[in-house]
RNA sequence: GGCCCGGUGGUCAAGCGGUUAAGACACCGCCCUUUCACGGCGGUAACACGAGUUCGAUUCUCGUCCGGGUCACCA
């Protein structure tokens, strides 16, 4: 007999905001799903009217799509279980609780809020009373009769306990007195989050539930739903909560304290899709064989719930700049140039520069898109220095020999015929031979007095060459009247 | 507070009763080098604690401590 096929689905909220966490479930979910030939459903939970943000669908539409999440039914594109936006279904979960009313699984509660929260109030750590768990039927009928508000409960079991399997953390079992009778349907006609859910999957054939592990002390209540009807209980995948450190070393549940934590703006920091991906596909996931460098399509391929692991990870951006900079590195330089080109205009607007030769210089050293800004910010301005730059122990220059060396040098350069890389790299290596001076004891002045500060992409040689003939000239200068020379 | 889950270097992590306890990021040092970087080489640094079980525990059990999660007509 074959396999049943393997389905997961993404169910976001369209708020407008995707945290990273967010996106790692949505990864764990598509990898579930693709390293068994599965599918991957995304569906939209749109119940909450209050929250509903404008453009919100749309902003889930992009991050999939940039991160590469294919989904393979939704609705946008369709498939066999529509619909898949949620209050598109809102009339579907009614008839079910009604079925366990018949069933005598559930029941009418006409307590009203005030009552509730005096509960709440008096009982320490209580909960409902189960007050209309048993109300006679006259009763009922009155009260409906009447048209009082009531919301559906279902009967929890009273005593003993629920076990289920979770493919993470294995076996677990809940005392069933910590479960109240959950409420199905609000007085507003609508499901519960944990109600519409069980619904959906199950109608869905959803087969691999993938989620958070907030979410592990409230499966045995899915559970008990799901026996109610008799259905088939999905297989649970609880993923470990990806947490943060802030200043103080304190630890808790990733958030904006501790730095960007939506995809956008991880993207907005200078991020690159892949590698936020990659990242956190390592984060809570470990391959058997401890690669770390993933494409999408190996990742789905590689994908094992075994290598899951149990206690929560921090988010460390160190590691995610890293991995930025291996992928930066893989590009070729005309892709390199595509994605650097927003942080170059930020730079020279629309002036036009040497762009493929910034390649040259930055593609090695960039880790974060948003720090070429600064890298590159002497290109446009020499900034205002100190003669004292010009100072270096180990070229070995000083106040004394700068400027005699940077006078040669100037000369030297003026009376280049040809201004590219090799001929201005000859012509300054030439004199340090000549002048039998260390290399760098020639370079370090022509390249202060080129950039005016001292860290720099790129040598002196590449410097010039990019800021050209009349703009180095110029430059080495004003190096030159800062020396007195 | 009750219940649930977790605890290997600063961080991500491998490890499934016997290991010199991997690897990566970060950090430090050296080399290379026209700076920084890249690259190469090397280094510092960990099994929370206490009892068991066992010939032997990082691995199994229990307790303590610490961390997190959860207890809604929110999703």
């Amino acid at each position: 007999m074959a396999e049943k096929t393997v389905r997961t689905r993404y169910a976001p909220s369209p708020t407008g905001f995707m945290h990273v966490g967010n996106l790692r479930t949505a990864l764990y979910e598509y990898l579930v799903a693709k390293s068994q030939n599965g599918k991957f459903v995304l569906r939209i939970e749109d119940t909450d009217r209050e929250r509903l943000v404008e453009g919100a669908v749309d902003v889930i539409y992009d991050t999939m799509k940039l991160a590469g999440l294919k989904h393979d039914e939704g609705p946008d594109i369709g498939g066999d279980f529509g619909p898949y936006v949620q209050s598109e279904r809102k009339d579907m979960y009614l008839p079910y609780a009604e079925q366990l009313i018949k069933e005598g699984k559930a029941y009418r509660c006409f307590c009203t809020k005030e009552r509730l929260e005096k509960l709440q109030e008096d009982s320490v750590g209580g909960g409902y009373d189960r007050h209309c768990r048993n109300l006679p039927q006259e009763e009922i009928d009155r009260l409906l009769a009447e048209g009082t508000p009531y919301v559906i409960r279902q009967k929890m079991p009273i005593e003993g306990s629920t076990t289920f399997t979770d493919a993470v953390f294995g076996e677990i079992t809940v005392d069933n007195s910590e479960l109240q009778d959950q409420i199905l349907i609000k007085t507003d006609g609508y499901p519960t989050y944990n109600f519409a859910n069980v619904i959906d999957d199950h109608t869905m054939g959803i087969t691999h539930v993938v989620r958070g592990c907030e979410y592990l002390s409230s499966t045995p209540k899915y559970n008990l739903l799901y026996e109610a009807f008799g259905w088939e209980i999905p297989t649970y995948i609880h993923l470990p909560l990806i947490m943060g450190k802030d200043a103080d070393g304190n630890v808790s549940k990733l958030s904006k304290r501790h730095g960007a934590t939506g995809f956008y703006d991880l993207i907005n920091e200078g991020y690159l899709p892949q590698a936020i991906i990659n990242y956190i596909a390592l984060l809570g996931w470990c391959p058997k064989d401890n690669q770390e460098i993933f494409t999408l399509a190996e990742l789905e391929k590689e994908f094992d719930v075994s290598g899951i692991s149990k206690s929560p990870s921090i988010f460390d951006y160190d590691k995610l700049s890293w991995f930025n900079g291996e992928y930066l590195k893989a590009m070729t330089p005309e892709e390199f140039t595509k994605v650097c080109m927003p942080y170059y205009k930020k730079v020279f607007g629309d002036k036009e520069m040497p762009f493929e030769k910034f390649a040259d210089i930055l593609q090695k050293r960039t880790t974060k898109l948003t720090d070429i800004p600064e890298m590159l910010g002497f290109f446009a301005e020499l900034p205002e220095y100190d003669k004292e730059l010009f100072v270096n122990k180990k070229s070995k220059t000083n106040l004394e020999n700068a400027p005699v060396v940077l006078r040669e040098a100037y000369e030297r350069l003026k009376a280049l015929p040809t201004w590219d890389n090799t001929s201005i790299h000859d012509c300054l290596i030439n004199m340090a031979v000549e002048k039998e001076l260390k290399n760098g004891t020639v370079m370090w002045p022509v390249r202060i007095a080129a950039a005016g500060k001292t860290v720099t992409p790129g040598g002196a040689v590449e410097i010039l060459d990019i800021l050209g003939r009349e703009e180095s000239l110029r430059r080495l200068e004003i190096g030159l009247e800062k020396l007195g020379a």
